[in-house]
DNA sequence: TGTACATCAGTGAACGCGCGTTCACTGATGTAC
DNA sequence: TGTACATCAGTGAACGCGCGTTCACTGATGTAC
């Protein structure tokens, strides 16, 4: 048989809708996934996605983990330090905002990207400080008003602030408030 | 006339169109602002919307605008302090994340609320991290993943942040980087 | 090894939905004489 | 003060669009005998 002509199954096509959902929300963010859309990228009827994923929700969920894994993995990379960990989420916002945008908002309950930094375990308010340093530069160079910012100045900004926060957190040991 | 049957001409419907489709965007955030339903809220039909707005997009641009000016005058309270501008950032994506996420990805170019902050104007790498540690917080309170996390210890994060920032601008000038 | 048949993974037509936008229209208002 | 008329601000029907989802169907595959 001809593989160019392609036959009536496909062999693989939860994964081929799973890579053009992929691929919708890389280039325009999680509300450019659509049943309709993967399907058509695939080169199937709509009606067949449905016999790898419940609705569409389903498939955003899918599209959603893979995000989740690619950022989860590009921090493991930096092995717990903290000034590399924050590098390589901020520089997956930067080149792939549409991804971006897909995961950050519905991280998985209990993901805490910055719960160890350094060796050490952060309080919650030291936890959470990190996090939306890095956070709010990854969106604002991202998705927001400092998207055309210099490369150089966006990595002074990075490690100074890191710097401080870490300065900041071993003088102090940032206990947390009993208030 | 009888005030309470609405006569044929409205009066003030572009604003009772603002009204509606500002309503619209803060409890369901800027893709629920829609012609026909702004138009519904208004008791009128979705054509006579044009005779106010151009399009789809300048109906959201008026209610970017009016979303803009919240958040611009809950800060111009804090009087130029940095903690209390960064709590008046964080407390309007807190109370209003529908709006705050029509405002915050499209900020006017040139936006820039903590470029001087105490006082002293900035330098390039130092507003950045300011406005990404403030930014970042507003955001994973307001949408994201730390939308539970209680009062206090959001509070002592945002003042142990601020704190290490400042400390740091103080002691290091934060020259900008000529790499 | 060959054949009957169950199962699987697609098709394609159709449904109802809400949307943005256009258009010819009409009721109400206000202005000029 | 009264009336003709231009202008304004609405109506309502219609357009085409893409969407999610369902349904009866059919072609291909693989298994049991």
């Amino acid at each position: 048989m001809a593989a160019t002509e392609r036959p009536y199954h496909h062999g693989d096509l939860r994964n081929a809708l799973l890579a053009a959902a992929i691929e919708l929300a890389a280039s325009g963010g999680p509300d450019a996934i659509s049943v309709r859309a993967a399907a058509r990228a695939a080169g199937v009827a709509p009606s067949a996605v449905y016999r790898h994923f419940d609705d569409r929700e389903h498939l955003l969920a899918a599209v959603r983990e893979h995000a989740a894994n690619r950022l989860a993995s590009a921090m493991r990379q930096g092995a717990g330090a903290l000034c590399a960990t924050a590098k390589a989420y901020i520089c997956f916002a930067a080149t792939e905002p549409g991804l971006f945008r897909t995961v950050s908002p519905r991280f998985a309950p209990g993901h805490r990207p910055f719960q160890v930094v350094d060796g050490v375990r952060l309080g919650p308010a030291a936890e959470m400080a990190v996090w939306s340093s890095v956070h709010g530069l990854a969106v604002l160079v991202s998705d927001g008003p400092l998207r055309d910012v210099p490369g150089a100045v966006r990595d002074e900004a990075v490690e100074r602030m890191l710097a401080a926060l870490r300065h900041s957190i071993r003088e102090t040991q940032w206990p947390v408030s009993k208030r």
